[in-house]
RNA sequence: GCGAGAGUGGCGGAAUUGGUAGACGCGCCAGAUUUAGGAUCUGGUGUCCCGUGGCGUGGGGGUUCGAGUCCCCCCUCUCGCACCA
């Protein structure tokens, strides 16, 4: 055995052993208890990052603790493959996107096995490969054929600079998510997914995913936004239109004194009279000069603009005028709103500002408003007045009774209202799975015939970053036979949001090589639901959202049988760095600062708060100079280490360090004793610090044991193998000893070897074990271990401690009183007053309650 | 505004049901070993003028023999959503 720990050859070592032995390949074996762990495969952009690093260490912790643990374990990797940067590069550099990306692949995958993650790499696929893309294209046809997928017109959120459209989801401050661009609106025609369809399934379904987040539940709560309420039919004077509202206030209907329109409301042009319409079309003009992200905040003066055109309200029977507002959005509910300035503070505000009649239809008991000496809108509750038959009802049961008298009167019901919208899943893009419909002039819209999938992209392609998509110009690809008519027709050029190809690649990982169709049943079903899936806090609404409706997709389709696809979701921090910039050269790499001084100049280095690691501020740290450097083990160790996994963790070159000398002290621990240990023989009974020492062992086994188990508080774990470790030094053996320590440095080797796997085969082979050291198990602890005969026990008085005192470990309570009593230091307390009451927390504490 | 979460040493962070606050690591201080060390080993390290003492988990109240932990009020920060009718 070497003296010093050199991590480089041991982990090339140990990563050969596993690949040639295959340790990590999963089959369906019914004879154990599954396990399907997850981790979000990766975009191959060529190198990993610190944060693909902290990702997969936590969850190879997981899969070898498992695994270790006698399950069956399924830890699959692959690559979600397609889009917008292997398009860019293809620009930049002339390659093409398939070559740029499976050459990525290629890198990357070398990178993530010199962590030595525990992978079934037979299962590997990337989603831009042809199988791939034939059976997704498979599921959208089958999406197709049960309505879950159509077409329409629609405005659609489109980057300029991307030139393509994006999902609500992919729209951030009215910011393109990618390059951050100001989003326009668009009309297009575009393929969506009817994931309205299954609003209320996904949001009910929150309440049974006990395992996630409660904060991940909320946003996607939130972003689905069920309302209850009510769709009220206005009529327009002098016209046969209606005007559709919706309102989750229907409570307030008597106060509805003018109507609200949203400027994109398909309406407008018939409303406008001839006198107004110069004034609206300025109005307008106005609003479409603001972008998207001002008219969604809520600090923009609220505009409008009367349309000349009336309205009834339907309650009240009230002449009421219908005005465009600039804070109505045509997305939401109809496009439409009843404006109540009473209940309502925007509608209120809007009153004001444009001298609208306010009218107070809800009045807490013993109060009355007083329209114009209201300084705000009263949206709380009370009774009704000025309402009619309804005057004097709580204005909860007037929501219910004023539902059921429009229902009556047929100018009203009862109605749901999401938030969600249907899933925009076009993209004119090139590098991406090409939608599988051909468009005939005869015989319109035809999906493309099962036989003839997949359509692959054509490899002859050229790419300019210019006029849209480059399929659209491609006429190879384009022209094609209508599989109606056979004339000639043309092809979808637009291909799918990469979302939908990370919405199922769970369940292809169970039958990556199914070649019958895009799931076998039998193996999804085996495997599925994940059972834990790891990954960033990013994906909380997007493709956490989109998976759960793909899942109930392929459920409805037939080709699975879960629910949800996610047991149990952690969603690890990200990895942040100080930022260091120099006044001359601005942001610098953490090696080009030396002193806190820069390296290329000399001057003095500003230090930033902590923040994300990002190229642009350059407070990057490369993984793979980092296992240069200490050895993959190191790195594992340092991001398990640092921070518990659902935490930031703040990148502390020192704290590398510190984790490299663990692994060094462990390493001379094994080699130091190695002689006294060897060849031992087998535990007998044992006292003094022998027994301490086999007490701490069987500790630590418990404490790691319930660490790693479903709390995944790894830095705890860590931390109590560093105290079993502290204990090993402290320890001083003789020859009688040899079992007991060796009992101590192979548990420290079998604890720490899900996490630092390679030094732990290369320690358990050095102590002379031929199968790998997760061959025997996970370690288990002896209760009679952690016995002890006798304990030190607390001892307070008034709730401060005074003293300790030593019982025997089954002490009755009158025993600790008169012992806690006892104590030379408690006396000095308890001297000249009165015992009112002894309080005993066997194996903790006494204390002592005194008074006067 | 709504929703979720967090505030503990110089720093990262411990403290499963209320029961010795600060485990473990980093940093710092001292010692040992060494030709020397940024290697290794040992000890110390919340704070207050010594402690067998006082104070101490964002602030203020409360419950309790006992509160970082439970309850009420307030402050600060992070994240998500936000004119959603």
């Amino acid at each position: 055995m070497e003296k010093q720990y050199a991590p480089g050859h041991i982990e090339q070592k140990w990563q050969q052993a596993w690949q040639q032995r295959q340790s990590f390949r999963a089959t369906e074996d019914v004879s154990r208890e599954k396990y399907y762990l997850l981790e979000m495969f990766p975009y191959p952009s060529g190198r990993i990052h610190m944060g693909h690093v902290r990702n997969y260490a936590i969850g190879d912790v997981v899969a070898r603790y498992k695994r270790m643990r006698g399950y069956n374990v399924l830890h699959p990797m692959g690559w979600d493959a397609f889009g917008m940067p292997a398009e860019n590069a293809a620009i930049e550099h002339g390659t093409h996107p398939g070559k740029w990306t499976y050459e990525n692949i290629d890198s990357m995958r070398a990178q993530l096995k010199r962590l030595g993650l525990s992978y079934d790499w037979q299962r590997e696929f990337a989603t831009c490969d042809a199988e791939y893309s034939h059976w997704e294209q498979f599921i959208f046809l089958k999406m197709l054929e049960k309505g879950l997928a159509y077409k329409k017109s629609s405005s659609v959120n489109w980057c300029p600079d991307c030139r393509t459209v994006l999902a609500n989801e992919q729209v951030e401050e009215g910011c393109c998510w990618r390059c951050n661009n100001l989003v326009e609106a668009k009309e297009l025609e575009q393929w969506f997914f009817k994931i309205t369809d299954y609003a209320d399934e996904l949001l009910d379904g929150t309440e049974q995913l006990t395992g996630w987040p409660e904060r991940v539940l909320a946003m996607q709560r939130n972003w689905i936004g069920r309302s209850y309420g009510c769709e009220i039919e206005f009529p327009v004077l002098d016209s046969d239109a209606t005007l559709k509202v919706f309102t989750t206030r229907p409570d307030t209907l008597f106060g509805a004194t003018f109507m609200s329109l949203a400027p994109e409301h398909p309406m407008v042009s018939a409303l406008v009279t001839p006198a107004q319409r110069a004034k609206v079309d300025s109005f307008l003009q106005t609003v479409a000069s603001q972008d998207k992200l001002a008219r969604t905040s809520g600090d923009l003066e609220k505009l409008g603009v009367f349309t000349g055109s009336y309205s009834s309200n339907p309650a009240t029977g009230d002449r009421i005028p219908i005005f465009l507002a600039n804070f109505v959005l045509m997305e939401y509910g109809t496009g439409a709103v009843m404006a109540v300035p009473a209940h309502d503070q925007r509608d209120f505000e809007f009153a004001r500002k444009y001298s609208l009649p306010i009218r107070v239809v809800i009045q807490p008991q013993g109060e009355t408003f007083h329209p114009e000496q209201m300084p705000e809108a009263w949206t709380g509750q009370g009774l009704l007045v000025n309402s009619g038959a309804f005057d004097g009802i709580d204005n909860d049961t007037a929501k219910e009774n004023i539902a059921a008298y429009l229902d009556q009167r047929q100018e009203g019901r009862k109605t749901i209202n999401y938030r969600l919208r249907d899933w925009g899943v076009s993209r004119q893009r090139y590098w991406g799975t090409p939608i599988p419909i051909i468009y005939c002039d005869d015989c319109g819209a035809l999906p493309v015939p099962e036989r003839d999938l997949p359509v692959l992209l054509p490899e002859d392609v050229e790419l300019t970053g210019e006029g849209g998509s480059p399929l659209a110009r491609h006429q190879a690809f384009l022209a094609v036979a209508c599989p109606g008519c056979g004339k000639p027709a043309r092809r979808e050029s637009d291909t799918f949001d990469t979302f939908v190809e990370s919405s199922w690649y769970f369940a292809r990982y169970a039958c990556p090589d199914y070649s019958a169709g895009p799931l076998d049943r039998h193996a999804v079903n085996h495997w599925l639901p994940v059972d834990q899936y790891i990954g960033g806090i990013e994906h909380a609404v997007m493709h956490l959202l989109y998976a759960r409706f793909f899942t109930k997709v392929l459920r409805d389709l037939g080709l699975l049988d879960v629910d949800e696809p996610f047991t149990n979701l952690l969603t690890q921090g990200m990895v942040c760095m100080e930022t260091q910039r120099c006044p001359e050269h601005g942001w610098l790499y953490p090696e080009q600062v030396k002193d806190s001084t820069c390296s290329e100049c000399g001057a003095a280095v500003e230090f930033g708060r902590t923040e994300k690691m990002s190229k642009s501020k350059k407070n990057v740290v490369d993984p793979n100079l980092l296992i240069d450097r200490y050895g993959a083990d190191t790195a594992r160790l340092f991001s398990l280490f640092a921070a518990p996994p659902e935490k930031d963790l703040e990148w502390n070159e020192q704290g590398v360090e510190g984790c490299s000398r663990f692994l060094g002290r462990i390493w001379r621990a094994v080699g130091d004793n190695l002689e006294l240990i060897s060849g031992c023989g087998p535990l007998g009974p044992v006292e003094g610090a022998a027994a301490d020492l086999r007490r701490k062992t069987h500790q630590t086994i418990k404490k790691v044991s319930e660490d790693i188990d479903g709390r995944f508080h790894f830095n705890t774990a860590i931390a109590s193998v560093m105290e079993l470790v502290n204990a090993v030094y402290a320890f001083q053996p003789g020859e009688q000893d040899a079992p007991v320590l060796r009992e101590a440095l192979e548990t420290v080797v079998r604890l720490l070897a899900p996490f630092v796997p390679h030094l732990c085969e290369e320690l358990w082979e050095t102590l002379g074990h031929q199968a790998g050291v997760e061959a025997p198990g996970w370690p288990t602890w002896d209760e009679a271990a952690l016995k002890t005969s006798e304990l030190t026990l607390v001892v307070q008085v008034n709730g401060k401690v005074r003293g300790k005192v030593s019982v025997a470990a089954h002490a009755d309570n009158q025993t600790l009183e008169a012992a806690a009593l006892a104590d030379a230091n408690v006396q000095r307390f308890t001297e000249g007053k009165q015992i009112r009451k002894v309080i005993c927390v066997p194996g903790r504490l006494v204390n002592i309650v005194v008074s006067g």
